[in-house]
Parts: structure tokens; sequence; C-alpha cells
DNA sequence: ATATTTCCCATGATATCCCAAATAATCCCA
DNA sequence: TGGGATTATTTGGGATATCATGGGAAATAT
């Protein structure tokens, strides 16, 4: 299972050009995917995936209440999303929608969560993982059963 | 069961190279496992893993919420996790950010944990190691519950 | 025609590869 | 059991490849 992890901060040039970091490319490039961006439902980020990440939120759609609210919500997802072309060096240019509303500016944080990344502004992703550290003090880990060894509820890991 | 055991300390390079453990190597290369590094959640030391831990996260943030802090929470751990590559010698690169986060200089401690390891500078886990001893004779010994933990014959590591 | 995008190549920084030296652990025989 | 020899492991440095970035020219659109 290859899995987009890890960050990358690149710059956007004055032509709008952002490269997409060489190990997000080839997670895509070895499943044939193109790459899709589309606007963050919860956050002032940018969300990108491959083909099958889209079909999952189109199926989940279509098995809900089409006349919700809630489908109207999901549905602003997919049609804020683009598929994106690289240019020969693995760069993409960013719509002015997409960076007003991630605000970027000159820069961009690729953060990978597994089988999608987000794209921030460097500044705001690193207060939100501020965020995170600080709320592992006050609250504990999230729960996580690891190795099939179980505990008892609320005991999370072996660590301290 | 092979696991991570025992302690060892090598030189980080001026290149920012840094030895991998032959012992630790050759648990990982009997599994045919790449090593994952990442923050740790909760101290400043750097975690060492195969990918069954990894896919965990990435399972258990699919079947959360993903509106949830704890979300939130455990893609910190995936952002800031890497697959690490090492070259012929078994040495790998340490990137700015983890150099930082572990507050390492020019020696690394790896400390066996069972089925990780952490990465800590040498003095601070010798200070942690004395701070834990010296709790076991104020507040009484953790209780250890040995065989109840038992899985099934074959399941040998913690995937899944 | 002018602005914007796409393609192509150049460059610097950095990671990777490859070989060699130094150090540490192990072996083997006296 | 001691101690020298052998092997494994860690460390160092130069050469090579990869990657992010920048800019000019060609292509496309407005």
């Amino acid at each position: 299972m290859d899995l987009f992890l890890s960050t990358f901060e690149n710059r956007i040039d004055k032509k709008g050009r952002l490269s997409v970091p060489a190990p997000f490319r080839a997670v895509l490039e070895r499943r044939r995917d193109p790459l899709y961006l589309f606007k963050s439902l919860t956050e002032p980020c940018l969300e990108g995936c491959g083909p099958e990440r889209i079909g999952q939120i189109v199926d989940a759609i279509d098995s809900m209440d089409s006349l919700s609210a809630e489908v109207a919500t999901l549905q602003t997802m997919l049609s804020s999303a683009q598929e994106m072309k690289l240019d020969g060096e693995g760069r993409m240019m960013l719509s002015g929608d997409f960076i007003d509303f991630a605000e970027l500016d000159d820069m961009a944080l690729f953060a990978g969560i597994g089988r999608s990344f987000q794209i921030w502004l460097p500044a705001r992703y690193r207060e939100r993982e501020t965020a995170a550290r600080s709320r592992v003090r006050t609250d504990g880990l999230p729960s996580l059963r690891l190795g099939g060894a179980h505990r008892p509820p609320g005991d999370t890991d072996g660590r301290r």
C-alpha cells in the first residue's frame, strides 16, 4: 500500500506554478492516476487525491437522501474538484479560486495523510499541528488498538 | 517473533546520515519491511516502526468521523511520518524537521521497545531512564500482567 | 494583438550511490 | 583462557543522479 506521507514545503513561483512533491507524484504515477484537487469542507486547505477517492465521495452521496441538505453540502466538494495537469517537471498551476480559498501566497505546504494529502498555508498548518499536540497532553491519545494485544478501553498505548 | 530490543548509540555525520543499528535492520529485512519514522506525539523523540503500524493509523482514520479532533491528531502523526530509504551501508538521512524535533546534534540513541523503537538525544534518554527507575522506588511497580494477551498461533506480529 | 499557458532546457541545491578507512565484535587456535 | 586474526559494522568522502526552481520561447486562447 503506498501512501501519501510526510510534509513538503514548495514555492509558488511568479507564474503561479507549484511542484507536486516527487514522492506524491510517484504514488500517482505508479497507479497511472491523475491528480484531483478540491476545497476542503472543513478547513481552509485544499485536498489532493486520485480518482478512487473522488469515486468514494460520489458513491457516498448516491447512497444518501438526495434531497437532504447534507447532500447539497457534500456536492460542493465535487463541484470544486479539478483534475490537475502537471508539466514535464511535475508542476501544476493553481487557479485563483484555490489560492484564495486556502489563502496561499508564495509557499505551499503539502501534508500527506495516507490516502490523500492537503495543501496549506505553511504558518496555518503549523498552528494546527501545535494545537493537535497540545490536545494530546490534555485529552490523551486517540484510541488506537495496536497489534491485537487488546487492552482495556482508555488504555490507548503502552507509552506514557 | 523478532523484536526491537536493546539500545545503540550512533553518530550523525555532517551530511546528516545516521546508521540504523544492524540488529534493527535485520528485523526489518527479515520481514522485507521498509522503515518508517515519525515524531512522537507525547515525547521529544522519533518513533521507528514498520508499515503495519502506519496502516493501522490510516485505517483508524478512515473508520472515524473525519471531522473529529481525534482524526486531526492522528493526521499529524501521518504527516510527520516518512518512509526512510537506507543507503548501501544501512544509513538514513534525517530531515531538519526530525533533528529539530528531537533536538539531536551529533549523536543519536536508538532504544528498542519491542514492536517499535525510539530515537533520542542520548543525554535526554538517560535522564528519562533514571527518572523511570526512581519512580519505581517512590510510586511502586506498575502492574505487569504476563500471558494474558496471547494471540492465536501464527499471528506473529501487529499487523492489521 | 495581447495575455496567459504550455513546453523545453538550464542551474543550484541536495540526496543517493559507491568505494575506502576506521572501529568494534567475533572467532579460532595455542 | 588469552590474544591475534578475521569478519561485521560504522563512519567518511568524492562522484553521480534527482529534484525544485527559474526563465525563455512556442502555442493557445481572448
